[in-house]
DNA sequence: ATAATTTATGGAACGCGTTTCAGGTCAAGA
DNA sequence: TCTTGACCTGAAACGCGTTCCATAAATTAT
């Protein structure tokens, strides 16, 4: 295919001006203009992106670390990444990791490598020191409740979310309460547990070893989550859930299975998702997408200044619906 | 930052053994390449991936058009293709278009600019004319029901699934039958649309113009169709819905109603992802995420053979839940 | 022992657009 | 009239890795 040398040769002119046209500079003269975009027209030419990302040494684009997109928090958080990211039009190169560290380190090497011109974490695997090891190959955001001054972050102060979760339950008269985490090992998961212990501590209850569940991420967990409930010897009357997924099948279960909501068991959970509205789960609701356009904004503010690394923490708000 | 000539200057070798170095060629003596490793290493070098997709002409990465990642059937589809894209080391860039055709035609011009291999559709906008024209700038995969033989496609065919629930709907004794669809302009409505309206003339079924609803793309729209249902004054007594998202919302606020399922009004609908099955909604499956991990390998068997354009159509099956 | 390979290595061209610099023209201000 | 600055244009260098070609040494085959 042609380039933009030929296209000079062609138009009768030096590819600086072609260049010129092809950039919208001023300073090109009417007719020389019109004579490149003919020819750029005749022969149906267009630059190698390629070669304008190597020259330019930037690339518009932005690499999105997250587990998996098949997940409504991920999608919506990424749908409020992609759409801040087409008004200011740059692209999105997706990294889903399955939760692999090889696959995030695999973002940072291409960032490194110029591919991209920033990462954002929509979730972490990798140790902070590792990505420390980065911070100089090019802006970086994360999505976390972290407590760090290097890289900007945004996220929900998840422990504050769970004491109110857990807050709400008690004022409605739970102490026998069981909670359901996500994967347990993770940062955030292991907070919330901590914030658990303490609470139940506090309010004098024991806490049963059954009564924290993991492994709670989709719909389909929640069926599960009934089945140990209905083992289980000390039965909770409540149970807060890591997410609205989750609870949605906890609650069809409970109802299949012949228990009432909230008499049975109560249900509180956390995003507020349209599947809670829709079936009247009460929730703490998490913006999820906002998180994500703050996020992308925070990444263009740390593009033109590499010192910003402000930690935002948006609202969570309980929504009181029927079932707890 | 050092790049390949710095390194082969320190380490003493030509930028040619450095760049075998880099690429795993035999023909490198041990000692050299050692030098150039410790070379690399201690300038902590990385190349500049720009520059190799420029030299290379090919850049490893697909565009991934889609109308939008925030819904299960598109997140789904997408994690298929993510997950063979993976195997096969490609990254993913995402045109989220909101069915903009600008979009599409954006994802076509860095297809155009080698910024992309190839582009996959995993929805299309655009009439099929314009991507004729982009045909030779790479290679295109379409997941649709289409009936053309210039790129591969991925499928299931939609009018006979859809024919599939009719007859279902009516072997259960229903006639007056409503459907939800999504988008009415789109291709595939159109086409559902009238193999509904088809089959029923032939059982001697008038049809309603209010049982025909479109709009129906998430769970909160099944609530509006409840309501519309309601203030129907001859009333369906199934539905058969686009979506299971829909489905359920419709289930839902259905039940919160008053209304009996599957006694006061049935619901089938397609997809078949996990909120049908935890609700005991009776369901068309499609294999989502297959139609995605297909749609890739139908892409790099058309990368190596331009003139590869299978089109293969996936089964779908009828799942009897309690619905209908 | 001689011809034919295989193995090693470097030089230079290539892919292609951007940008800097230098040189020139022309009109407005002093 | 002279200066200054805006406007226009092209040559050449730059960003950087890949690859083809040529050369030479070391093996292997005959």
């Amino acid at each position: 295919m042609a380039n933009i040398r030929e296209i000079a040769r062609l138009a009768g002119v030096s590819v600086s001006t072609v260049s010129r046209v092809l950039n919208h500079h001023p300073y090109v003269s009417p007719d020389k203009r019109e004579a490149v975009l003919k020819t750029i027209r005749e022969l149906d030419y267009s630059p190698n992106i390629n070669a304008v990302h190597l020259s330019r040494g930037k690339t518009n684009m932005v690499g999105i670390v997250l587990p998996t997109i098949n997940h409504p928090y991920f999608s919506e958080l990424l749908e409020g990444i992609a759409e801040e990211a087409m008004k200011h039009n740059i692209q999105l190169v997706l990294f889903q990791t399955g939760y692999h560290q090889e696959k995030e380190f695999e973002a940072l090497e291409q960032l490194r490598g110029h591919l991209i011109d920033g990462v954002i974490f929509a979730s972490r695997a990798i140790p902070f020191d590792s990505l420390l090891k980065y911070k100089s190959a090019g802006p970086m955001v994360l999505c976390e409740d972290s407590d760090q001054d290097d890289f900007p972050s945004i996220s929900i102060k998840h422990v504050a979310a769970f004491n109110l979760g857990l807050e709400y339950l008690i004022s409605k008269g739970h102490k026998r309460i069981a909670i359901c985490l996500g994967r347990l090992e993770g940062t955030n998961s292991q907070k919330r547990q901590k914030a658990y212990e303490e609470k139940m501590k506090m309010i004098g209850q024991k806490v049963q070893e059954e009564w924290i569940l993991g492994k709670c991420l989709m719909i389909q967990d929640g069926k599960s989550v009934v089945n140990r409930f209905l083992q289980m010897k000390e039965k909770p009357t409540a149970f807060l859930v890591g997410n609205d997924q989750v609870a949605a099948g906890i609650f069809t279960e409970s109802v299949k299975q012949g228990l009432a909501v909230p008499e049975d068991v109560a249900i509180l959970s956390f995003d507020n998702h349209p599947i809670s509205e829709i079936m009247g789960i009460t929730t703490i609701e998490i913006p999820t997408k906002q998180l994500g356009s703050y996020a992308f904004n925070s990444f263009i503010k740390r593009s033109s200044d590499s010192t910003y690394a402000e930690k935002i923490a948006l609202p969570f708000t309980l929504i009181q619906r029927q079932s707890v």
